[in-house]
DNA sequence: ATATCTGTATGATATTTATCAGTTCATGAT
DNA sequence: ATCATGAACTGATAAATATCATACAGATAT
């Protein structure tokens, strides 16, 4: 057997499986055996270091990223030049959002938070195939839909809360949706919470240090560790 | 001829006739006419009075709304209790957003500002075409998609601004994108001003009066004429 | 006509949040 | 080793915004 044959079967066979796969399992389900291993056989892997840049808002848009593991920071610079983290995306999430299918460039900055796996596809795969295949089309909006319904939500529940209210939010999100702990490494600097949930840098700071004199959480620097969860959800709840 | 079946002909020729409707163009390039006739049959128009509830948020989720003519407030209450506008739509909207695709009820509550026409279809129909008919899908994402892009980049706007900024960009919004006009009526109160863009009512009235005062608008009740667009401009720009 | 309500309006004051200034600490560069 | 740099931190003060109180006009009900 030829070499190159031999390779791309052992492509084929490596490159899509992994079993909680999100994307993997939506094509399976939904798109005829030939047309999932043609993309399989074309996704590529890109690891990304802490810190590393996935891609630059205002790139043009070539692919379809999807987060193998690791945590991906979304940020976007306002008309008014200032940073905004927009949400930090998970495992499993692809992280365009919706913005592929109608714009010609990236609308947000993608920089890995941790080391990061992405599976990344051409983009006019992904297109063709939401359009030969009807199921598979809507398993990609429903997922993509929620998390930018997620994105709206999280803003509103930002803009009714007093900084207490949203630090709280902050942490309580790391500890339960990201690291399912109440002990936990802030991925992010007290400069990027203040990003995240509009607010300066001194009052992020200032706000953990007092849920820190008020016995709410212990800090060492990037950890920390919840210890009054009761506290921290009434101050969520009604800050 | 059985007058049943003059009626459904009269319907098919009636229902669907608005030329400018950016759904019936969608449907017409992408769906085959028969699917097209079935389509534009069971459509149902429905006619709001200005203050009138299209639908309120929680309720189960059966159709798929477009905007003929009028206008739209959507609104959700938050998890604080708080009444927050998401966005005003406009004619040629699809003010469900994606929502309808991965959640089981309403997700805002909408209100006709003004005399409004809606279209509605089933859900399941528009569901069963998005599965058969690739194009179609994409139309409807891209422009969905566009919309709940819109939303999130008008938070990250409001949220760099003070609030003269945000309510320098609420008169504009209304008279470039809206009205099209330097004078028109305002169709919300000051109050839901104040929800739009996350301020207080006394506020938006101070802020107006402000504006009337610096000679940048005319006010009278609910009608404003913008005289100094530049001031206004620069005060979004910086402010 | 009177009472009542809601929206608009304005001022005084309180509260929240940002800004500014400065310290410490860790880190990497020279 | 020391120097610069940036992050974390704290306090004092300023600025922005919300809250509270009050008034008044217009609409609606009695």
């Amino acid at each position: 057997m030829p070499e190159s044959i031999a390779h791309s079967i052992s492509k084929m066979k490596s490159d899509c499986q992994c079993e909680n796969c999100v994307l993997r399992n939506l094509i399976f389900a939904h798109v005829p055996e030939t047309d999932a291993d043609v993309l399989c056989e074309v996704k590529k892997e890109k690891k990304f270091k802490k810190g590393e840049i996935i891609i630059e808002q205002g790139a043009p848009i070539s692919d379809f990223f999807y987060i193998k593991s690791g945590l991906v920071k979304l940020s976007k610079v306002s008309d008014q030049k200032r940073n905004y983290i927009i949400t930090i995306a998970k495992p499993h999430d692809y992280i365009n959002l919706l913005t592929i299918f109608h714009e010609k460039e990236y609308a947000y900055t993608m920089t890995a938070l941790e080391y990061t796996e992405i599976c990344i596809f051409p983009l006019n795969l992904i297109i063709d195939l939401t359009l030969k295949h009807g199921n598979f089309a809507l398993g990609i909006i429903k997922k993509a839909s929620k998390t930018s319904d997620a994105i709206i939500d999280k803003f509103i529940k930002h803009n009714s809360r007093n900084l207490r209210g949203r630090i709280a939010m902050t942490l309580l999100d790391f500890s339960l949706s990201i690291y399912k702990s109440h002990i936990f490494e802030l991925p992010i600097s007290r400069k990027e919470i203040a990003e995240l949930i509009g607010m300066t840098t001194e009052n992020v700071i200032r706000i953990l240090s007092e849920f820190r004199k008020e016995d709410i959480i212990k800090i060492n620097g990037k950890e920390i560790e919840i210890i009054d969860f009761d506290r921290l959800k009434m101050i969520f709840d009604h800050g």
